[in-house]
DNA sequence: CGTTGTCTATCTTGTGATAGGTAGATACGT
DNA sequence: ACGTATCTACCTATCACAAGATAGACAACG
């Protein structure tokens, strides 16, 4: 069960963590945002690792789920890759901050308790969506390069503030898939 | 003038960096690290943001310099870029960390002061490095694009723990190019 | 009455930073 | 050569503050 409390906890929390890291946000910065004290939010989350993982499960749950199915008949692998780089040029464009394993990802042996293993869970299951997704393509890209691209090039866009490399990354990526 | 001191200073705080991002390192750290007093460290560097500019700094003299020249007249763009695929895999196999301007771009609208700007720098030099090294070869591929397959598969080298992303971004890009 | 969600108040630890002092080296004027 | 001044690189001690976390009380609701 999630309340309706815990979602606004954790949508202030993915949104700095995905902005600035682990150490972007504290129990105090959560607190003040939603108008509460930081000892409430212990009472929801005891310790930050549980909120860090918490919000890693939901960001994958949904970044994976909003992708839709992987091996719908009618679609081409080409329009599967379309909708991943989508999510990606989507989450730049309105939010202007990255895919929020993909921060994580560069620091993982510095994040605490379980959450490595959240965030490569992220990534198992972004492998396997599109190694149903490519199926029948023949291509010498992987997946995971796939998802290289798309990442490496938000990262980016983001560091030089300009959406052109996460732009030509989906390009590229739709002209030769 | 950069003192023995000053390189074992920027030697630490690179290393936390590039594993951990900004935080990963106090200044009581480094100064345990070296055998010095905290205080000591500030003699050196004033402000911690002085410090990351000057790592930042560092680095991307030492990355794009070690690269060589990127218009020597015996290469190819696939020698060229054969070099800057090996300064990635090779700072994966040494040192399992990834580029430090990879670590700090995600999270740039967080760090202080001028590091940014480094940041940027960086970047740009690497773009200019790699448009004159792929002058004259035709390709999809921006040399942006080059930069982003190259760290975000580091990236997810890093965050899986599998050298096969980085390894498969090498071959990819020495395959088109 | 028990549960839920919040509060106040507080603890401990770790942080960047500063003030002020000291030993040793170097430079200079007489 | 001698005394003075300055500089370098470190030290001790301490500051103010922010962090995560906890204990215990309170009110509302069923």
């Amino acid at each position: 069960m999630t309340t309706a409390r815990e979602t606004e906890i954790m949508d202030f929390a993915e949104r700095e963590m995905r902005k600035g890291g682990l150490d972007a946000f504290s129990f105090r910065d959560v607190a003040a945002a939603i108008g509460i004290k930081s000892a409430s939010v212990h009472y929801h989350f005891p310790t930050k690792a549980d909120l860090v993982q918490r919000v890693i499960t939901r960001y994958a749950d949904r970044f994976v789920g909003s992708l839709g199915a992987a091996d719908a008949a009618d679609e081409t692998p080409h329009d599967r890759v379309a909708r991943l780089a989508d999510a990606y040029t989507g989450a730049y464009r309105q939010e202007g901050c990255s895919c929020l394993c993909t921060v994580l990802g560069s620091v993982v042996t510095y994040i605490p308790d379980g959450s490595p293993d959240k965030v490569r869970d992220f990534y198992n299951r972004l492998s396997q969506w599109l190694t149903t997704a490519l199926e029948g393509k023949s291509t010498d890209l992987t997946p995971e390069l796939v998802i290289s691209i798309l990442q490496g090039a938000m990262t980016l866009s983001v560091a030089v503030d300009r959406d052109a490399p996460i732009m030509d990354a989906k390009r590229y990526l739709l002209s030769v898939l």
